[in-house]
DNA sequence: CGAGTGTATCGAATCGATTCGATGCCCGGA
DNA sequence: TCCGGGCATCGAATCGATTCGATACACTCG
């Protein structure tokens, strides 16, 4: 095999020159900008192919145009644990149609620890970004992006000011779907809640924990079930999974006169591992005990059983975002955007045990 | 508030003039490639934090030194389809850990069906690619990139020579775990597997349709169960799910005439459906019925079951994309690689029924 | 025949940084 | 006092394309 020399890349002005056009002309025959007689855009491609020019250099593009084509969101953590809640994936792909007008990918950043200032944040070639979740860092991410000027909306985050963000009613949902277990007569309700800070601590939550608490979702959903049982206990899980809502469903129902008949999981994974805590001990769902979720993923793992819950609009909540970056790059003014649950009864709730 | 007329960002150029020294020395005290004077070095930061610099301008700095910092990764369909199969996202977390040596992020690509010619992949301002599974599609995903010169990495797909590839031992695996069953005792095995072809159609695999089938995973995993079990029936799921497993897992198991006695999937989750549809049968497991799986992942969903099954690094696997990448971009020459899967005795396989 | 209209192509400035060979300066040694 | 050697800084070319006002040409209409 002879070793090639590499014979530099052919770039616009080559084919130009080969074509005997002006680059200009040349340009535009790729961009479509304008119109170019069939003629010239024929002997332009032509010299192009024989060239091997496969179009425009992209960096050298984006440098011009001032626009990457490129989204970032930015996750915490590993990439495992932020696809490790179910709703993530449906909202990335939301997400990816909704700047799919920009004719822009989704570039993944981690958020990482590393101090050394010079994080991916700050040297990804990309034109917005969204953030995903809350958290101390994020917040920090977030001057960071909003100081080289970039676009930025937040899902689900406290964003400051002017940061368009993508909500969900959190507190009325929770709110809706305790209520639903209230119609049905419980007095005796938990709550298994998501994390309520970076710590990730499991346990009971007592009102001081709460106060300290940073996840906002965590606070809201929990604000919810307050709002319809005000002296409800909670206790927290690390993450969302169906193992933590197994161990936090063994800490409820090890003790059965101190236990509840029915269960509020801030999740649907949670809810799912309280169901199979409940049949360990033998407790049959709904009749000796209710589970309820949040988010409404598809989830396996509960046998006929159609879990009750608030089914969050996850797909429409990452286009949402998509679409609000879009606006912001197009120069119009982005706004903020609320959602809203709708509730699923599933087959996971009934009447309290007498 | 006042209308701000958008005062044109600092440059490079802006902060060197403020700082009385020349550009290059302003560059260097960003990118670090030279020694700078202390003084000096406060001065152009104290100038650039005056005017609100904030580093240089990625997309620029990519068309100077001919690096984006930025790797595709190429995903067929949509997203939420890519990241059903529980092993993309350890792999994706493997390749994100194997390219961080190159400050790079992970582009996520569609790859589209729009066949207006001008795909993402022409347009994507990335370093590289590393292509996931293999398709029809990809393989002409994989001539736009080669033709753009860009280093492409494929994992568990049909590369064409010269590019590096990532694979799995997965007919040698296959036959392992079949020989597993086979010391158990099972003569009446059927296999379980994964697409065949994008059709995506469920049913059983005749002699024909395997000649036809393109995806190679699937074809390799059932030939390791045919170097066992010649005569081994097959029935094809349409995708990797707990749901379809189940279809499946129903199909084979209706009649208890032509029932077998064990059961290989191709994938964890489809195991953990046929698992689940014996159990609707009134089976047990493994008394009655043997089920193994095949990738190791973590499973929810079968109680106190551990799943026997062929583990396969996925982790690994990304990384050693990433690292494969890296070399290529260094200018080294990147090598094939190939892992193996580790076997995993469950509590899904037993001695058949008498 | 000249003005007017429209279309296809061209020129040249510009996007913002990186890089490396060249330059100037300071200091020690003879 | 003169020279060689470091060290910090500077100049200028370069990466590859986009864009838009200017130009040139052909043609129609009065």
């Amino acid at each position: 095999m002879a070793a090639e020399i590499a014979p530099r890349r052919a770039t616009l002005s080559d084919v130009a020159q080969e074509a005997g056009v002006s680059m200009s002309t040349a340009s535009v025959v790729f961009s479509g900008k304008t119109k170019v007689s069939d003629a010239t855009r024929d002997r332009v491609l032509a010299a192009a192919s024989a060239l091997g020019y496969t179009g425009p250099d992209p960096m050298a593009a984006s440098l011009r145009r001032g626009r990457s084509g490129i989204v970032a969101v930015v996750l915490e953590g590993q990439l495992r644990e932020a696809f490790l809640d179910p709703v993530t994936i449906p909202m990335m792909d939301g997400l990816a149609d909704g700047v799919a007008s920009l004719g822009a990918g989704i570039l993944l950043l981690r958020d990482d620890p590393t101090e050394d200032g010079a994080s991916a944040l700050t040297t990804a070639p990309v034109d917005a970004a969204v953030l995903i979740g809350c958290s101390t860092r994020t917040r920090s991410s977030l001057d960071v992006l909003r100081s080289r000027g970039l676009p930025v909306v937040v899902i689900e985050g406290d964003a400051g000011e002017g940061v368009p963000r993508i909500s969900l009613d959190n507190r009325e949902a929770a709110a809706e779907i305790a209520r639903h277990v209230q119609r049905l007569g419980h007095t005796d309700v938990v709550a298994v809640t998501l994390a309520t800070d970076s710590r990730r601590e499991r346990g009971g939550i007592s009102p001081d924990r709460l106060a300290r608490a940073t996840v906002d979702v965590t606070v809201d959903r929990l604000g919810g079930v307050h709002d319809v049982y005000p002296d409800a206990p909670a206790i927290s899980a690390a993450t969302s999974s169906i193992d933590e809502g197994l161990i936090a469903g063994r800490a409820l129902l090890a003790d059965p006169e101190s236990r509840p008949t029915a269960v509020l999981a801030q999740s649907d994974l949670l809810a799912v591992g309280v169901i199979r805590a409940a049949e360990e001990q033998g407790l049959r769902v709904p009749q000796d005990l209710s589970v309820a979720g949040f988010d409404g993923v598809r989830v396996d793992g509960i046998g006929d059983h159609v879990l009750t819950t608030m089914v969050q609009p996850a797909v429409e909540k990452g286009r949402a975002a998509g679409e609000q970056v879009a606006r912001m790059l197009r120069g119009e003014r982005a706004a903020s955007l609320h959602f809203t649950c709708r509730f699923r009864a599933g087959s996971t709730t009934g009447a309290p045990p007498d």
